[in-house]
DNA sequence: AGACAAATCTTTCCAATGGAAATATTTTAG
DNA sequence: CTAAAATATTTCCATTGGAAAGATTTGTCT
């Protein structure tokens, strides 16, 4: 079956498209940009469109913010393939989620804000789940606190994931900048403390 | 000159009832419950009255946020005094952010949300200065790095500050749960990488 | 005291938004 | 080929932030 790409009277692919709209949006206008009238008038079609498709508003910023899920463990992915050693594992997916969160913010933000992005969807979480799991292959073996039990690298997950996060954040919202003396801001590399692999220092 | 607390034509301090007020909506509708209209009702005003006094949506948001930045200090704060050792003084700030965020989600959303609070405001840059100061002599003679440079002192605050504002937003976006055999989500301090002040170990 | 200026607050109006409901159009199934 | 399901549109509504103009109170200056 040939696909007309030429005036379809349902489109074919309206949710798709809407979804590539959306991203677009954000990206030029920001989340505040984006309202079920913008976002229809971008593609064409009537503003109950969209709803038609989300349901509301709410689910499709949880639509959205599956998407940036999926590219956001994909960024953080990208680097891991070339990095030989595990510190350089850990540096290129440290630094895939910071870079993803400047490139982004504002999809970031969608991401990580539970009133956009509905976490109970099936499709947000497995994609979160996804991008989860690359930290916790990374920090499984550190030995932060030097044991080697489930409780001790739950831990750890947790504690790489929280300065990860927080550093991207405080980034984006603008409270981390050059300090009073002109110090400049550390790259999430030097805020790491001093870590290490069992058996590998 | 005594205050005529009956039926003020002018209120007398508006500013301030509304201040309370919107607080007030928030602890108990979240952000999404405050508007203009639902606030000056709950004040007993038109809806135009809070727009006289904070100028927009935002300048009111301004307000709330450097209010809030106040009253996180103070939580932070708290703890501090009681504390005897050094160890013990920066478990109680730490503790104190993630209380505070954790009591007070929506009111910590928005004072960390630069689309809704304005960070170029004085009245929000002196408070959120006065909490960061908080961390900063905290984190003073943090042994972390060895070292005990600006530049290292710097790095510390930075990473102090991320690791438990990371824990903090996750914790509050719902983010970190207990793990999937039922591992309990550990507290930020058992977070926290291992930490001592140089000559104090 | 009186008058003019400044502030405070209200009324009225408007455009934009998310969403509900009903209808029209196209596709699919039997 | 027809009924049912899906897709999409039109129309309507309540809510919201804000602009504009007017009313009321307070302050200041002479």
């Amino acid at each position: 079956m040939t696909v007309n790409n030429r005036k379809k009277y349902h489109h074919g692919d309206l949710r798709n498209a809407l979804l590539e709209a959306g991203l677009g949006i954000i990206e030029t206008d920001g989340v505040s940009g984006l309202s079920l009238r913008a976002l229809a008038a971008k593609v064409g079609v009537s503003h109950t469109a969209p709803k038609n498709h989300f349901g509301s508003m709410k689910g499709l910023m949880t639509a959205i913010g599956a998407e940036g899920f999926r590219r956001f463990a994909a960024e953080m992915r990208a680097g891991l393939s070339t990095a030989s050693s595990r510190m350089d594992k850990l540096r290129a997916a440290a630094e895939g989620y910071v870079r993803f969160a400047q490139a982004h913010p504002e999809l970031f933000r969608i991401m990580f804000s539970p009133e956009y992005c509905d976490f109970k969807s099936e499709d947000v979480q497995s994609a979160a789940q996804d991008s989860y799991s690359v930290l916790v292959d990374i920090s499984k073996g550190l030995d932060w606190d030097k044991a080697d039990t489930p409780d001790a690298q739950w831990r750890t997950e947790i504690m790489l994931w929280s300065l990860v996060h927080g550093y991207a954040t405080l980034l984006n919202s603008g409270q981390i900048d050059d300090d009073a003396s002109g110090m400049p801001v550390p790259s999430i590399w030097e805020v790491f403390p001093e870590y290490s692999y069992r058996g590998e220092n």
